[in-house]
DNA sequence: GTTTCACTGTGAACCAGGTCACATTTACAG
DNA sequence: CTGTAAATGTGACCTGGTTCACAGTGAAAC
């Protein structure tokens, strides 16, 4: 790797989440460290249920994480785009891989071997309390969001779900106002998603689109009015509020 | 501290999930840097907002982890017991609680300093690597337990949430059929942990009374017929199972 | 002992969401 | 350009779950 090429190496990392709070020569140790891998649209990259732990920072694309259960259906966790990472679990406890990873359209990803990982995590204690803070932010959040939905209705989940990947992969048209969003999914994936069926999450898009808060149209939703849709989702949740005062 | 009070320390923290995997002499280390504190019932040992980053190990007694909305309204997270941890997450990343803890029942709980632990985590690398491995399985089995929530009905997520309280706290009276799980919760706790309305908890536990699969009684949950109920809880799955082929 | 209050039990009306069945649109292979 | 499969849209009907209203049942408090 050339003196230019790993300084763009570097200020991608600086990017990326756990990567971004450890010390300028830490890092650079690290970032040699990773291999570049190509994928085309819809390679698995991870199989769900195999034993490899290597750990992975995605660097342009988008990848769709997946599982199948018993019966081979199929079911759409999360999408991951540019300085997301994934793969870091079982680059810590090597458990086999809960679930699979999937690129959507071609990506660049850099790769690292899991034995590598760890020994820059037993080595670099700095490297290991910013994995460590990166893992309880991350815990801090599913465990949140696991309440939540838990309290939502369907509707109330989808919302959730559409306004989270705004913040993810938004592209601002009016600010405030107007987003596109360009999900790789579609109503069958969200409904998966939210835990509803396909036919009930179309119904639900069609009323709001009825009412001019989005449009959608094969994985692109455009949110047209977001103030409405959150304080849609918010009344969601007033139900659960009234009781106990 | 005495020699025998550390010894029954040690061989009590041999049982406590991230400290069971560290060398011994590291152990003996971190042994000593806990304080002994007593709790009464219903006495709060964290509350939501703080800034406290301390960490804690229940030696005895019952740990209710709870959050209050805006409108005041609480609800139950979980319930937890003798050997496990909780306020870990503050301790790594010093966010604000983002839950309350209270002690159900007298309980006695061992207290590390946030500072102190993280210089442990610093210059232990093995604890760190304990640590992370600690949270990368609760995330694994958050973000599973997340998804499949999603999935179940009310009825299944009450079965699962029963269930999986019967590993932590169920006595057992016949093996692999009647269990006692003396849960600290009202059907209000039980219906806020899986986003329903007490009345539907009610009129479940109630079905499942008739058909003599548990009864219920004010907190303490008796399973009649273990088989039954897990054969209950993956028909609610089987709703999902049918379509992709 | 009786008052009180939080918890539990239950009916009836109603709405969210699932089920099934099909029509329509769109993407893509040949 | 055309056939085929996948994704989307929609109606009719049914069930799970909420809402509201109120009655029963302890257990602790005076």
């Amino acid at each position: 790797m050339t003196a230019s090429e790993l300084e763009r190496r570097l200020s991608f990392l600086k990017e990326v989440a756990p990567f971004n709070s450890i010390p300028k020569t830490a890092l650079e140790l690290v970032a040699g460290s990773f291999q570049v891998r190509k994928y085309k649209n819809r390679e698995i990259i991870i199989y769900q249920g195999d034993t490899t732990c290597n750990f992975y920072v995605i660097k342009t694309g988008t990848v769709r994480i997946l599982t199948i259960d018993e019966s081979g259906n199929e079911s759409c966790l999360r999408v991951l785009t540019a300085h997301d990472i994934f793969g870091e679990l079982s680059a810590y406890d090597s458990a086999p891989r809960s679930a699979s990873a999937q690129a959507v359209g071609p990506c660049t990803i850099l790769a690292m071997d899991h034995s590598v990982f760890r020994r820059y995590l037993m080595d670099m204690p700095d490297l290991a309390l910013a994995f460590t803070q990166f893992l309880s932010e991350k815990l801090r959040w599913t465990t949140l969001f696991c309440h939540t939905i838990a309290q939502y209705d369907t509707a109330g989940r989808l919302l959730h779900l559409i306004l989270h990947y705004k913040d993810m992969f938004g592209r601002v048209i009016v600010e405030g106002k107007t987003y596109e969003v360009d999900l790789p999914l579609t109503q069958s994936d969200l409904a998966s998603m939210v835990g509803a069926r396909r036919e009930w999450v179309n119904r639900l898009l069609q009323k709001w689109r009825k009412k001019g808060f989005l449009t959608y149209s094969r994985g692109t939703v455009t949110i047209l009015d977001h103030s409405a849709l959150v304080a849609e989702m918010n009344r969601r949740m007033a139900k659960f509020q009234d009781e106990s005062w």
